[in-house]
DNA sequence: CCAAAAGTGTTAGACCTACACCCATGA
DNA sequence: TCATGGGTGTAGGTCTAACACTTTTGG
């Protein structure tokens, strides 16, 4: 059973091309109905998606949830959810906010639990989604025709990840497991919006002791190769726990 | 009408006595049921209470709120509960998170849309509550007994009034209109559990400029008389957009 | 040898911490 | 005149902001 009138949504981040991404989704209906419904009617999403042409249309995009079952704790559903459409466990996950306007979702009365997601894209195959016609990846500020009120969601996810990000060393999660300084500060860069002193920047983190030279270095670089850096576990759980400033 | 699965519910923060209190009630069934109820069905609601004998007894409280009404919005209801239980608009209201677990609540699956409020409890009469059998202030260490999750709820929204109290100015809506310092550095003292630097504390909330001189002074106090302070709303929006530091 | 990005140090000012005594008031 | 809490300044250390050139690499 699943409960109509609350869904669980993930606004998923991933930073490629030294940009801030979203990964959105076309549900196929059918195939959706089959994952939700073994056992219970579907009636309401049905109506739903009948109602609302802008499911169906190739040009509308959504977030990537569906409604809680009945038998499903709150966040412990929004990882499975990620599970199934990012194939990975262990993705750093965090409710943002429910949303619950009247009117926030055309002929129905649903109210979306939002979390907002950090992944690394280079370790997730996204055509593992079963239950997507399709799956993409938009820049933050380039966001295609979306359906209800997915733009204020993803612009308060957005909002919570910046004021997070100043604070907690999450930034990380988005980054592959070997980065250098300079992808780090492209990342906050554009998490932030605005442009950060490549010295300072440097002497700041290198102050933290939170990252680790891994003795690697970039190859194939048509310039002086980078150095390669990981971060450090026990250093990180400190500072998520204890907080860090990291206004910059 | 109300959605049987969602409710919605506020920790009343309050300062008094320098400490930092939760405001907690015991609804009366059969009036909550004339406010729920004028057009529908009371069923679940009448479940819940006759399942969970804590509900009736006089040693368990609860937190301010009611189920949603199909016809409300999500933030606009909280407010309203707000009103209804203070007798005041205008209050500082904060979602802090949507509790979902399957068996936070017994025999019945609710998620839980919670909320924080601070309030100045000078400016309050809490016997205007409608609904209520018995309303009542606790130190956030020295809770009573509670129904169902309250205890985390209530840590939750503490968890989230202290971070947001580090990087907003909204400390504020704890205290008088016209306050002194003393009062300001030990709420501040209260909410963040620790003892803070008098001379170190003044500078810098002097240095904020937020603070606005109303040439008074205490009355009556068997001691120089402190100063009153109010707070200039100008700068305060200032610092609530853009976050100040207050790591102290 | 050129283009492109990596990497590095110093200085001036702001801010933080630690710390002890006199002041004003009512009883 | 006493008890109580109000109110203040300084020095040393740390953090921040602003700023330009040399190094390494592949093509």
């Amino acid at each position: 059973m699943i409960f109509k009138n609350i869904s669980v949504d993930c606004v998923i981040f991933g930073f490629n091309d030294n940009k801030l991404n979203v990964l959105l989704w076309q549900a196929d209906p059918e195939l959706l109905q089959e994952f939700l419904t073994k056992e219970e009617e579907y009636e309401q999403i049905k109506m739903i998606i009948e109602e609302n042409p802008a499911l169906k249309s190739d040009d509308f995009w959504g977030l990537i949830g569906t409604h809680l079952p009945t038998n499903e704790d709150l966040n412990g559903y929004a990882k499975k959810i990620l599970q199934i459409t990012t194939g990975l466990e262990n993705v750093y996950l965090k409710q943002v906010e429910t949303f619950g306007d009247i009117n926030r979702v055309p002929f129905s009365r649903i109210l979306t639990v939002a979390y907002y997601a950090l992944i690394n894209p280079d370790n997730h195959d996204f055509k593992l989604s079963p239950l997507a016609k399709a799956v993409k990846w938009f820049e933050i500020d380039k966001l295609p025709n979306v359906i209800f009120d997915v733009k204020e969601i993803v612009a308060n996810a957005l909002k919570k990840l910046r004021e997070e990000v100043q604070y907690h060393p999450i930034g990380f999660h988005l980054l592959p497991e070997k980065f250098t300084l300079t992808q780090l500060q492209t990342l906050y860069e554009v998490i932030l919006g605005k442009n950060l002193d490549t010295r300072n920047f440097r002497k700041k983190i290198q102050n933290m002791e939170l990252l680790v030279d891994t003795n690697e270095k970039q190859t194939n670089v048509a310039h002086r190769a980078a150095k390669l850096y990981s971060f450090d576990v026990n250093i990180y759980n400190k500072l998520k726990k204890e907080g860090l400033n990291f206004r910059i």
